[in-house]
DNA sequence: TCTGGGGTCCTAGGACCC
DNA sequence: TCTGGGGTCCTAGGACCC
């Protein structure tokens, strides 16, 4: 019998809105949003300040619909790398607690305390972390304990700002039992209407066998089962802290100021976007296997679409020339809205070495071997069979 | 209500190989 | 002429989350 484990899910509490205080502490005493698109009013709410909360605005809101609740909003425009800034902070001060540490997005982390629960009392060190991040940081957060990452993750959830919430197994029944379906992680706007047309709006009527079969017939097996051993705290996910070391993508989209049509227009917003990705991949020292290029229509519309290549490449003119590839056998001249690109199937560089040398481990005799000069190579060989496939092509 | 930007994961079909 | 079963990879789309 495995011991049971004690999961904290730490929650940042309106975190671009947190980061926009700590930056101007004037805005503290505003009632403000962070979101929107700059050169025009329209856009959403990515963040509302709990002062903005207590007006009735929500994220993913219209800022119009936020101004009409509250015409005195103040918008305040995203800032990633400021984001990026505070939740390396959050991040690395959690680290001092415990090694064993997931990423779940920018803004929140699991973090298995099993071990140092043994020297102090959960609920103590939850106190703790809560505390030193608001003194030391200005971050308020909120902390889910139970036994699985779901659980801690719906913890967390159920007292904000500043919360600390202990589920454990005995007390699914009572405390998720009686929630709406959608409150669900996983769950959402889509699956909560398939599951209430066929008559389930609570956790209780979903995970009642009776329902079973009539859910089935709505729900893959593996969802319907996932969903059923999450709520019951029989998930078996660890906190695995290598999951998120290498991100999966990395995308860069544009929702246009005013819908574009034509090839040569999307042309230069998709180049404009590459060199963002581009230099974001490098700086990650990753190589892509996938580019994919996406386009929405006026309509809303979305196309997505990819390419891989057999070796992985990090070089600007090869990357967009691959994108532009994909853009002109698939672009029919609808008006578009949003134009975005893609990089998918990443590799570390350093892993890329380790490949290569499998099969070509002469090109490493020489010591004083150069990977980027390799690399560059590489993608000379390959631009030669973008030529050559082109021609075949069509 | 007129709908952002960054991601992750899942599904399903088809190609291809053994 | 009719034609298995398993596995992997690629592609497209969609749901979901923050």
């Amino acid at each position: 019998m495995s011991q049971i484990k004690i999961i904290f899910h730490v929650d940042l509490n309106a975190f671009y809105a947190s980061c926009a205080m700590i930056k101007e502490p004037f805005l503290k005493k505003e009632v403000f949003v962070v979101g929107g698109r700059t050169g025009s009013n329209s856009g959403v709410v990515s963040t509302a300040s709990y002062k903005a909360r207590a007006k009735g605005i929500r994220s993913g809101m219209s800022i119009v619909e936020a101004q009409r609740l509250y015409p005195k909003v103040l918008v305040v425009p995203t800032n990633f790398p400021l984001y990026q800034k505070y939740s390396n902070l959050f991040f690395n001060y959690l680290k001092k607690y415990s090694k064993i540490i997931l990423k779940g997005s920018i803004d929140e982390a699991y973090m298995d305390v099993t071990e140092i629960s043994k020297e102090i009392h959960p609920l103590k060190l939850a106190k703790q972390i809560q505390d030193g991040l608001l003194k030391e940081h200005e971050l308020p957060v909120s902390i889910g304990i139970g036994p699985t990452l779901f659980l801690a993750k719906m913890a967390s959830d159920m007292k904000k700002p500043l919360g600390i919430t202990v589920l454990r197994k005995r007390d699914v029944e009572k405390m998720l039992y009686p929630l709406p379906i959608g409150k669900i992680f996983g769950i959402g706007v889509k699956t909560k209407k398939v599951l209430n047309d066929i008559g389930i709006f609570t956790v209780n009527e979903f995970v009642d066998p009776n329902n079973k079969n009539k859910i089935l017939e709505v729900m893959t097996p593996n969802s319907y089962y996932g969903f059923l051993d999450n709520i019951n705290g029989k998930s078996t996910d660890i906190v695995d802290p290598t999951l998120y070391d290498i991100p999966k993508s990395i995308s860069n989209e544009e929702t246009l100021v005013y819908p574009i049509q034509g090839y040569e227009l999307i042309y230069d917003h998709l180049k404009e976007l590459a060199k963002t990705t581009v230099e974001r991949l490098k700086n990650e020292d990753l190589v892509a296997r996938t580019v994919s290029i996406k386009l929405k229509t006026s309509n809303f519309q979305t196309i997505t679409r990819s390419r891989s290549i057999s070796e992985p490449i990090e070089d600007f003119d090869l990357i967009l020339q691959i994108a532009n590839d994909i853009l002109l056998s698939n672009y029919e001249g609808e008006e578009i809205r949003l134009v975005g690109i893609g990089l998918s199937q990443l590799i570390l560089k350093k892993d890329l070495k380790n490949e290569i040398n499998l099969f070509n481990y002469n090109e490493f005799e020489d010591k004083e071997y150069n990977l980027d000069k390799l690399i560059k190579k590489i993608n000379k060989e390959y631009e030669k069979e973008v030529i050559s496939f082109g021609i075949k092509e069509d």
